[in-house]
DNA sequence: TCCCCTAAGTTCGTTCATTGAACCGACGGT
DNA sequence: ACCGTCGGTTCAATGAACGAACTTAGGGGA
């Protein structure tokens, strides 16, 4: 949408996130960057999302300053997205609706969060439940739930069969 | 505007959540019904959605089990929409959320959130900043915050622009 | 009774975002 | 020179969102 999705007469700050992250496919790449993916074929695999939205929300994202893209290598030229500051404070917003989803939607765990110094689980408010405190993203591993799928066979999903830590490239 | 609706091929509980509120508009009935916006007529006002929109995703959150609908009036009979605690549950999401497009997207806060019996701000993990408790949703009161647009001339707007107890029927 | 009003939808033609397949261009390797 | 890969862009078809008009169901006043 980038052009036309607008919430205009809402004065309300949760709209104004909604018009830069509500967007279709948009939250879904901002949990990817949060795993660790980096690369346009790599979130294209993953995601299964047309190649033109995907490069349409990557440009949007970049513009917004959610990621940001950098060159990481030369011969041949190649980009990477990497979460900003910014980007990362998605973090609670994306734990927390997976989380619900998991609670209302669906049966049991497919990905688990642990806060590592501690090897403790995450509560309701993404706080360590042996700590107290609200993790780093690098201190974060994912690991596979009970109830993890593991019929994909793109590189993503198929590193995260593995526990990982969060922002970690992958794969 | 199509934010289409399944993101079937992902093993996520993200990807479950969105498709259910992820659609465009979705989680400003949530956001409005969190404030307390029961009938149709005042969603529609306060957002501004297409009515034929507007009526597809009540009834879709309520097949869904996030909100409730029950008949308010006999004569002539009409019905109101309020959450159900699942429906309630989503409350941390829509209020990091807004916190996180007020603190990168917009200039100054809309409206500000207190815990009553503490009358103390709410924190970057919806706890209480005085008590550090996670309030329930009855104990919280919005107020308009210095950026607030006064413009707006529907029920919904105008009641917000004094303070108000979440869930509180508005107007 | 007749007429007008409100609230809550539904219908429908138009507009616009998403989709998926095909195409493109830069580069590396053989 | 040719092939393959990566990271896009282009384009026709699809389908969701839009907005105005219409419908349904009852209330109240003259």
């Amino acid at each position: 949408m980038g052009l036309g999705k607008n919430y205009e007469g809402q004065d309300c700050s949760v709209a104004r996130s909604l018009e830069l992250v509500g967007e279709r496919w948009t939250l879904l790449v901002i949990r990817d960057a949060i795993y660790g993916v980096r690369r346009f074929g790599d979130f294209l695999a993953h995601l299964d999302a047309p190649r033109a939205v995907l490069a349409q929300r990557l440009t949007t994202l970049v513009e917004a300053g959610v990621l940001e893209r950098r060159r990481y290598q030369d011969a041949p030229p190649r980009d990477e997205y990497v979460l900003t500051p910014m980007g990362r404070e998605l973090w609670p917003v994306v734990y927390l609706l997976g989380r619900w989803g998991e609670r209302h939607l669906s049966a049991r765990s497919r990905r688990r969060f642990f806060h590592m110094p501690c090897d403790a689980g995450l509560d309701g408010n993404a706080a360590c439940t042996e700590c107290g405190a609200i993790p780093e993203l690098e201190d974060i591993e994912v690991r596979p739930g009970p109830a993890a799928d593991h019929r994909r066979t793109d590189p993503v999903s198929v590193a995260l069969r593995a526990p990982h830590r969060l922002l970690q490239p992958l794969p």
